[in-house]
DNA sequence: CTCGTTATTTTGATTAGTCAAAATAAATCT
DNA sequence: AGATTTATTTTGACTAATCAAAATAACGAG
């Protein structure tokens, strides 16, 4: 069995690699699971012993096929264990995500399957993050966000990356969930800002870094 | 925050622990968690210098108030953990413990508040072990038990205490489960055996080290 | 009361995961 | 190309939890 620790470690290997294989450099996941830049090293080079993932060193770190495996069962469990929160428990979706993150590592296959299929065997989970299937596929579908999307034309509200409690309360707070309809009104890229108008509700003006979390989708 | 292997040994020590402030044994306390003498030793010293035991060397352990209350919580997470098992997610009792196991340790008290709404604020777990309330409040009436409990009476079962799978299968399979009416038709004690009529069904003989973990009260 | 049995404690080592800080390699900027 | 900045790796040390095996204390039998 993986540890905790080494779950961590292979689940946000793959959230940062963008691209399948692509190399994520210590730095950035030093800072992501909050160790020093030397720990992290020390760890890869464990993973890279135990076939999990694979250390090209000075320049990064990439999941083997059973690495990636691995990852993915924990990401599924993250992500349903959050929407059996929000959706049975009725919790808040700002507050899921570090809740799932202790869970995440303690639940177990019987137990998760009983949860899935409670649940509907949902494709993604309340912040619209695909759920990977039990048999390791993960939709991967690109998708634009308000800072790259057209502008004047109706969208829709797929999916809000960003995790932090107080990012989704903002997003909340201005409702800005997955599933909103509504369109980008204005981009003044040299100001650093983006105004939205919903369908529905009144318009709403937010950093490009912000709506570059929000994920959209062509709407009606 | 206690860690897991912390929070075992308090649990450990409140689940071995006669009467309130009893001692237990090394030995004991060794075998319950399935560690090596010198290591419960080790642990407990260390709980002692927390302040969450009192160490009487070469005698026993017991929990100080703190304690106590530590694993007091511990319980009742593993307890309401089971009951949602088997409660809401249909699983078998034979194998909930187990995986209460594991969750105990990662579950916070927003989510256990949630899940002991959802279930009606239960007073007991599907094996009749009774669950201790927010405030740390453990109901510890004692119950007679198959072994000892009086013959050709009407009784009721109200509590399974061992808790491994092959028991509880046994249990389960001769329909002795919480709430079966039942009488004990006989008793041998040299023989070491014990038989019991259910009200509805056919008679069922056990030995007397397996009806001693049958806890009944007298019933209609 | 002494001896031997049994339980407990101590000692010395090991593993996983971590940090601080020094050493090194790569990248960048004249 | 050479010097400086930046990222990464290495080294040495630490903590929590564990085991194996030796040392010690309590207890019961004679």
């Amino acid at each position: 069995m993986a540890s905790s620790t080494v779950e961590n470690y292979l689940k946000q290997i793959l959230l940062l690699s963008a691209a399948d294989g692509e190399l994520v450099s210590m730095g950035a996941l030093a800072t992501a699971l909050a160790v020093v830049p030397g720990t992290a090293t020390t760890m890869v080079k464990a993973l890279a012993a135990e076939g999990l993932a694979l250390h090209r060193p000075r320049y990064g770190v990439a999941l083997t096929a059973e690495g990636r495996r691995v990852a993915l069962g924990v990401l599924r469990r993250h992500r349903l264990i959050e929407t059996f929160l929000v959706e049975v428990l009725k919790m808040d979706w700002t507050e899921v995500h570090a809740e799932a993150e202790q869970l995440e590592h303690a639940i177990s296959d019987a137990v998760l399957d009983r949860l899935d299929a409670l649940l509907g065997h949902p494709a993604t989970d309340p912040h619209g993050d695909p759920i990977p299937t039990r048999q390791g596929k993960l939709d991967s579908q690109v998708y634009a966000t308000l800072a790259t999307g057209p502008v004047e034309r109706p969208l829709r509200i797929v999916r809000v990356t960003e995790q932090s409690a107080e990012f989704l309360h903002f997003a909340e707070a201005h409702g800005l969930l997955p599933g909103t309809a509504l369109r980008v009104t204005g981009r003044n890229l040299a100001a650093g800002l983006v105004t939205v108008k919903k369908t529905a509700g009144r318009p709403v003006t937010l950093s490009v870094a912000a709506a570059g979390q929000i994920l959209v989708a062509p709407g009606k």
